[in-house]
DNA sequence: CTTGACTTATGACAAAATGTCATATAAAAT
DNA sequence: ATTTTATATGACATTTTGTCATAAGTCAAG
C-alpha cells in the first residue's frame, strides 16, 4: 500500500504521478517497468518516489486495484441489464472482450494478469473481493432454473463462468479470432454449461 | 533458444547450469531471478553466460520447455490407463495435483504460472504444441458417450477440463484446500460438465 | 607436429537502475 | 517566534546488466 505521503499529496501531483505509472505499465509488464521512467514523465525526484511508496511493486497493486474495482463496477452496471444468468453472462463478456480490445486496455490487462497471476499473497487478497462481486450479483440473478440450490454452488458455477470467460478471452488473443469467432466459442462453452456434454440418455443424478 | 555453443557443452557443465537456474527460479519468479546469482552458483564467468543465452529470458523458457514436457509425457502416460474422458480427467487432476503439492514443483510452477501467463508470444507457441498434445490424447479416449462429434469439439472440450483442473488447482493454492476438498470440488465440476446446470426439463437441444 | 581457422572462456568495464540518506524546505502546532 | 513534524531533493553507494577485447583451447589439413 502507497504509503501516507502519497495519499496527502494535492490531486493534482497524485494524478500526475497515477498518469506516468499507467503509462509505463501498459508499455511494459512488471518485469520491464522501470522507476526511472515513472518519475521522469511524472517529473518528480526519485527520492520522493521511495517517500510515496515502498517499491515498484507496491505502486503497482495499487493501480492495478483501481482497475479492478471498474471492472466489478461495470459488472454492477450490467447485472441492472438482465436476471438471466446465461444472458448476463454473455453481456458482461461482450463488455470484457470489448475492453481488452480496446488497445490501451487490453495490453495493459495483458500485462496485469502476467504480472500477478502467480502471486499468491495477492490472489488471496483479491479473491475476497472478487467473492464479495460475484455475490452482490448472484443477488440480482432468477436462478430458479439452475438445478443446484446451495449458495455455495451458485458461487462456484458463477466462477465457472468467470473462468471460462477469461480463459476464452486470452484464447482469443492467443489465435487472433474474430469477435463472432469469440462470441461463437463463448456460448458453446454455455451451452455445454447449460445442457452438459453426456447424451441426454447418459445423465444421471446431481449430488 | 540457446545458443549452439551451450548445447556442444559438456553434459556435466550444461547440468551444472540447469541445475543453478532451477534453483534460482525455484527461489524467485522471473522478475526477481538474477544472471549474477545463477552464474556464482553454477561457478561461470559472467562472459559465458551470456555466450550461451540472449538473456535470462531464454534460459527460462528453455527451462519451462522441460517442465511442460515433463507434464506431457506424464499424461501420455496416465492415458494408458483409461479410456474413459472423465476417469482420465481425474487420474490426471490427481497427478498434476500432487506434482504442485511437491514443495519444489509447486513454488517452482506458481512462478512459472506468474512468468508466463501474459506472455502471448509464448503461448502463442505454446498453444501448438497443447493442441497436438490434445490430440493424441483424445485419439486414446472412447468418446462415445459424448453428443459433440466433431474432433474441433472434442479439442474445445478437453481445453475446458484442462482450464477447470488449472483453475482448481490455482483455488487450492489460494484458499489452502485440503486435498479431499480440491478433489470435490473438481468432481462437482465435471458433474456440471457431465450433465450441465439446467434442470432437465429446461435442455435444449446442442447446436 | 605445426599452422591457421574456428570455437570457447574470461573478467574488466561502461551503462542502467535501484534504494538510501543527509540536508533543505515547507507547513503546522504551540 | 519557535519548535515540531512532514515533505522534497538529488547525490551517492550498490547492484545488476550486457558487451567486448583478448586469451585459451580444439581440430583438421598440410
Amino acid at each position: 500500500m502507497p504509503k501516507d505521503t502519497f495519499f496527502n499529496l494535492v490531486e493534482e501531483k497524485r494524478l500526475k504521478i497515477i498518469k506516468a505509472a499507467k503509462a509505463e505499465f501498459l508499455d511494459n509488464p512488471l518485469r520491464k517497468a522501470r522507476v526511472s521512467n515513472i518519475v521522469t514523465v511524472a517529473g518528480i525526484p526519485r527520492g520522493s518516489f521511495y517517500q510515496y511508496f515502498e517499491d515498484l511493486d507496491d505502486l503497482y497493486y495499487f493501480i492495478v486495484e483501481e482497475v479492478f474495482a471498474e471492472i466489478f463496477n461495470a459488472g454492477y452496471v450490467y447485472s441492472e441489464m438482465t436476471d438471466d444468468l446465461f444472458e448476463f453472462a454473455k453481456i458482461s463478456f461482450d463488455f470484457d472482450y470489448r475492453g481488452f480490445k480496446k488497445e490501451s486496455r487490453h495490453k495493459y490487462m495483458t500485462n496485469v494478469f502476467q504480472s500477478i497471476a502467480g502471486n499468491v499473497e495477492y490472489l488471496e487478497q483479491f479473491n475476497v473481493k472478487r467473492i464479495k462481486y460475484i455475490e452482490d450479483i448472484l443477488d440480482k440473478l432468477d436462478l430458479s432454473n439452475i438445478k443446484y440450490t446451495k449458495r455455495e454452488d451458485h458461487v462456484k458455477m458463477y466462477q465457472m463462468i468467470q473462468d471460462l470467460k477469461i480463459s476464452t478471452i486470452k484464447k482469443t488473443l492467443v489465435n487472433n479470432l474474430t469477435k463472432e469467432e469469440a462470441f461463437t466459442e463463448f456460448e458453446w462453452y454455455l451451452d455445454i454449461l447449460k445442457n452438459g456434454l453426456l447424451k441426454e440418455e447418459q445423465h444421471g443424478e446431481p449430488k
